[in-house]
DNA sequence: AGCACGCCGACT
DNA sequence: GTCGGCGTGCTC
C-alpha cells in the first residue's frame, strides 16, 4: 500500500512510500530519503505523486497502537503548514516532541552544572572597598552575582561575563562565595509550593465576563459534529490589576471540574510568569502541566504523554504549548496577546494567538484572548464581529489606577550645566521618598549595555558590527563591544580607526550604566538589575524576583523583561528611564509598542494597599503614544493609531507578507530580490489576484545580519486568501536565478520587519 | 536541510 | 598527481 508521508525537510512537498499493510494518517514513520534516515508522517493514503518512478519501501513504521498525531491536530498542522507557507513535515516537528522526530534517540546523561554560590553578604559599601581594595575585577564579580540572584553557572560567568578563573577562586577563598554542583535540569515549578487557593470574590466586570463565556459553551456542537458550531472567541480586554486571571481560572473551573474537558494555558515568556503559572497551579494542583524550556527531551515527552493520556489535562506553556496533545480540549487561553513572542521567528513561522483561535474553531473549544493592550490586529477583529469584547475597567479592590507624570527630556539638565542627565530631578525625589518608607521601585529602560554606539567625536565615526551593519554596544563589566545580533565582541577602542583622533564618546544610555548611575545616586540602597546579561544562567529570573518578593530589593532595574505580569504589592513607583526607544524603531508597530510597554510597565505600580506613581522620562511628550498612556486611554490610543495606519495601508486593515531574499553576496542578494518581485508581479498579472500589490523590493532595514545581505519586499492584501495562494505559488514554483546560496523568506503577518 | 557530485588551486 | 574548497542539484 502506498502512503503520502511528510518529511521535516524544507522542500515543498510530500514523498510516497511503500507500507507492508495499512497505516492511519498520523502515524510515524522511519524512512530513507536519499542516503539519510528520517522520521516523517503518514498525511495520506495512495499514491499523491504519481510520476515518481522509484517508491520506496517504509523501513519501519512506529506508532502501532494509536498514531502519534491526532487528528485534530494533524488537521491544525495542516492550515498551518497552508497559511504560514511551510512544508507539512517541517510543521509536525515544530508541534512534537523533539524526540519524536530523532530518528536515533540517544539517551543523555545526567548532567550536573557547576555553580558559583554567594555564602556572605556586604551590606555597607565600606566592607567592600576594605575587603577588595583593587581587586576590581572580584568585586564586579560579586556584584554580578548580587544582580544574579546570589548565584550563577560558572559558565556563564566566565563564558559571558568574561570572569577569569583565578577571579572566581579569589572570592571562594575570601570566604564569601562557594562552588556547588547542580542537576542541569531542575524544575524550579516541581518544587515551587504551590500557594494555597487565596479567597476571592469576583467582581460584578469579572462575574460579567465569566458568565458570558460560560454561556458561549452552552451552544457547543456535541461531541462528533466535528465542532461546527464553535463558540467565538473571547477579546477579553481588562486594565492591568483588574484580574484577568481569576477570569481564566473560572473558565477552567467549569471547562476542567464541571465539563471533564482539557484546556490550554499560553503566557508569552513562562520563565518571566512565575506567579500566574503558580496562581494555576494553586488552583488545579497535578492537573496541570507546566511545558517550559528548562525541560529536558525526556521530561517534554513526559509531560507530552501525559496529556496525551489525559493524566494532565490543563496545559501550560510558552508558544509551542498550542500543540498540546490535549484529547477532549474545552478551552484554549491566551493571556498578554498582544505579546510579540507569540511569533515565532524560525519555520514555521505561526503567530500561536492565531493558531489558538484556529485550534479552538476546529475542535469546538472556547477561545479567550486577554490583555490590557490588546494587539491592534484582536481590537480590530471585535470590530468586525469575528469576535467578542469583554471589559474589565476597573482594578479589583477599588484600587486606583497609579498616577502617571511626564517628564520632558528636552529639559533635564544637571543643575547650572548643559549636560543632559539619566534620572531627572523628580524622580531621584520620588526614589529617595520610597527608600525612606522602605517601598520598592521598577526602573524600566529597553536597552541593554553601558552604551549603545561608540562615535568619534571629532569625525563622527560609529563602531559597527562588520557582520551585522549595526552599532556596537559597549559592555562595560565585560569591557567589550559586543553586537547584539551576532554576538561579536571586541575590545573597545582607545582611538578612531577612520581619523586617529583619541576623543571618542560613548553614547546611548544602558541598563548597566543606568545601574551605575542609580548605585551611585543611592548608596544604601539594595539594586538589582534584570535583563539578558543577568539572567541568561538558568532560572537566575526566579533568584531575582524571589529577592524582590521578600523585598531584598528596593530598586529593580531591567529592560522589558520587567514589565510583564509581575505583581508585587511593595512597589509604588515605576521610572522609565527613556520612553522613546522603542519609538524610534522604522516598524510600523512603534507606537503600539511604546504605549504598550509604557501601559504594562505602569501596571506593576500600586497593586498593594499603597497607591503607585509612575514616572516617564522622554524627549516626545506630545507623542499620542505616550499621552495615552498617561491616560490609561486604550481605546483613545486604538482610535489614533487605527487611523494611522490607513494611508501607507497597514495591518490590522490589510494583511502583509514580507519576503526577504539574503545571501553572502550583495549584488546578486539584490538581483534576486528584482527578480523574484518582478515575477511575484507578472504573476499577480497572470493569475488575476489583482487584490494583491507589491512594495519594494528595498534593502532591509537592517541590511546585513551574520555576513549575509538582506533585501525584501511587502505583499499586501485585504484578501488573505489571494496572499495565501500568491506566497504559496511563489514558494513552490519560483527559484531565484544564479547562486543557490541565496535564501528566500516567507514571514507572513511579520511582527516585525527589520 | 543534508548529502553527493563535480570542477579548480596548493600540497606530498 | 591527489586533497579539499564550496557551488549546484536532488531527495519518494
Amino acid at each position: 500500500m502506498l502512503v503520502e508521508v511528510a518529511l521535516p525537510v524544507p522542500v515543498p512537498r510530500t514523498f510516497t512510500y511503500r507500507v507492508p499493510d495499512s497505516a492511519a494518517e498520523g502515524t510515524r514513520v522511519r524512512v530513507q530519503l536519499g542516503k539519510r534516515r528520517l522520521i516523517g508522517w503518514v498525511v495520506g493514503l495512495g499514491d499523491t505523486n504519481p510520476e515518481v518512478d522509484r517508491v520506496r519501501d517504509v523501513d519501519e513504521v512506529l506508532d502501532d497502537a494509536e498514531p502519534s498525531v491526532a487528528r485534530d491536530l494533524l488537521q491544525l498542522c495542516r492550515w498551518i503548514a497552508d497559511y504560514y507557507v511551510t512544508p507539512l513535515g517541517v510543521v509536525l516537528r515544530a508541534a512534537l516532541p523533539a524526540v519524536l522526530s530523532q530518528p536515533a534517540r540517544p539517551v543523555p546523561p545526567v548532567r550536573t552544572l557547576r555553580v558559583l554560590r554567594l555564602v556572605r553578604e556586604l551590606p555597607t559599601l565600606e566592607q567592600r572597598e576594605e575587603l577588595f581594595g583593587r581587586a576590581h575585577r572580584q568585586r564586579e564579580c560579586y556584584e554580578a552575582l548580587e544582580a544574579a540572584g546570589g548565584e550563577s553557572d560558572v559558565s556563564h560567568l566566565v563564558d559571558r561575563l568574561s570572569f577569569s578563573d583565578p577571579v572566581l577562586r579569589g572570592l571562594v577563598n575570601k570566604g564569601l562565595a562557594e562552588f556547588i554542583e547542580r542537576r542541569l535540569e531542575r524544575d524550579p515549578f516541581a518544587t515551587m509550593d504551590p500557594a494555597p487557593p487565596p479567597r476571592f470574590a469576583l467582581t460584578s466586570a469579572q462575574r460579567e465576563a465569566v458568565a458570558r463565556i460560560g454561556a458561549s459553551m452552552a451552544n457547543i456542537a456535541p461531541e462528533g459534529t466535528n465542532g461546527t458550531r464553535a463558540p467565538k472567541p473571547f477579546l477579553l480586554r481588562g486594565v492591568t490589576g483588574s484580574g484577568k486571571t481569576l477570569v481564566y481560572i473560572e473558565v477552567l473551573q467549569e471547562v476542567v471540574r464541571r465539563q471533564g474537558k482539557g484546556a490550554i494555558v499560553l503566557v508569552p515568556e513562562i520563565a518571566l510568569t512565575p506567579q500566574t503559572v503558580s496562581r494555576f497551579r494553586s488552583f488545579f494542583g497535578d492537573d496541570v502541566a507546566v511545558l517550559h524550556s528548562g525541560l529536558s527531551d525526556g521530561e517534554r515527552f513526559d509531560a507530552w504523554r501525559a496529556l496525551r493520556l489525559g493524566r494532565k489535562r490543563i496545559a501550560i506553556g510558552a508558544r509551542s504549548a498550542v500543540f498540546a496533545p490535549v484529547p477532549d480540549l474545552g478551552a484554549i487561553i491566551v493571556d498578554e496577546e498582544h505579546e510579540s513572542t507569540y511569533k515565532q521567528s524560525e519555520a514555521p513561522r505561526y503567530h500561536a494567538r492565531e493558531v489558538a483561535v484556529v485550534r479552538a474553531r476546529l475542535t469546538g473549544a472556547v477561545c479567550v484572548l486577554g490583555s490590557a493592550t490588546p494587539a491592534m490586529e484582536s481590537l480590530y477583529n471585535t470590530g468586525s464581529g469575528k469576535y467578542t469584547l469583554l471589559e474589565l475597567p476597573e482594578r479589583v479592590e477599588g484600587r486606583p489606577l497609579p498616577a502617571v507624570h511626564v517628564i520632558d527630556l528636552r529639559r533635564a539638565f544637571r543643575a547650572g550645566t548643559r549636560e543632559r542627565v539619566i534620572l531627572s530631578d523628580p524622580l531621584v525625589t520620588a526614589i529617595h521618598d520610597r527608600l525612606a518608607r522602605a517601598e520598592q521601585t521598577i526602573l524600566l529602560l529597553n536597552r541593554r549595555g553601558y552604551a549603545t554606539f561608540v562615535q568619534c567625536r571629532d569625525c563622527g565615526e560609529v563602531w559597527l558590527c562588520k557582520q551585522c551593519n549595526v552599532s556596537l554596544t559597549f559592555h562595560r563589566a565585560r569591557r567589550r563591544l559586543v553586537c547584539h545580533y551576532c554576538f561579536h565582541e571586541e575590545p573597545p577602542p582607545s582611538h578612531c580607526h577612520h581619523c586617529g583622533s583619541g576623543d571618542l564618546s560613548f553614547r546611548g544610555v544602558g541598563t548597566e550604566q543606568v545601574e551605575r548611575e542609580v548605585a551611585d545616586t543611592f548608596p544604601a540602597a539594595r539594586i538589582a538589575r534584570m535583563d539578558v546579561d543577568t539572567t541568561s544562567a538558568r532560572w537566575s529570573h526566579h533568584e531575582i524576583l524571589g529577592r524582590v518578593e521578600r523585598r531584598e530589593v528596593d530598586i529593580l532595574l531591567g529592560t522589558q523583561m520587567i514589565a510583564k505580569g509581575l505583581d508585587f504589592p511593595g512597589v509604588t513607583l515605576v521610572g522609565v528611564v527613556n520612553a522613546d526607544v522603542a519609538m524610534n524603531l522604522p516598524d510600523f508597530r512603534a507606537g503600539e509598542r511604546t504605549f504598550q510597554l509604557l501601559t504594562q510597565v505602569a501596571g506593576r505600580a500600586g497593586r498593594g494597599d499603597r497607591a503607585g506613581v509612575v514616572f516617564v522620562q522622554t524627549a516626545l511628550p506630545q507623542h499620542y503614544a505616550i499621552r495615552c498612556a498617561l491616560e490609561h486611554d486604550y481605546h483613545g490610543f486604538a482610535r489614533l493609531e487605527l487611523n494611522e495606519r490607513k494611508k501607507p495601508r497597514y495591518p490590522p486593515h490589510t494583511r502583509l507578507a514580507n519576503v526577504i531574499v539574503s545571501g553572502t553576496d550583495e549584488r546578486s542578494v539584490q538581483d534576486a530580490a528584482i527578480d523574484a518581485a518582478s515575477w511575484v508581479t507578472q504573476t499577480i498579472g497572470r493569475t488575476g489576484a489583482r487584490a494583491v500589490t507589491l512594495t519594494g523590493p528595498a534593502p532591509c532595514p537592517i541590511d546585513k545580519i551574520r555576513a549575509r545581505w538582506r533585501w525584501h519586499f511587502l505583499l499586501r492584501s485585504d484578501r488573505s486568501g489571494a496572499l495565501g495562494s500568491i506566497c504559496r505559488i511563489l514558494h513552490t514554483r519560483y527559484r531565484p536565478p544564479g547562486k543557490a546560496s541565496l535564501r528566500m523568506i516567507i514571514d507572513r503577518d511579520p511582527v516585525t520587519l527589520l
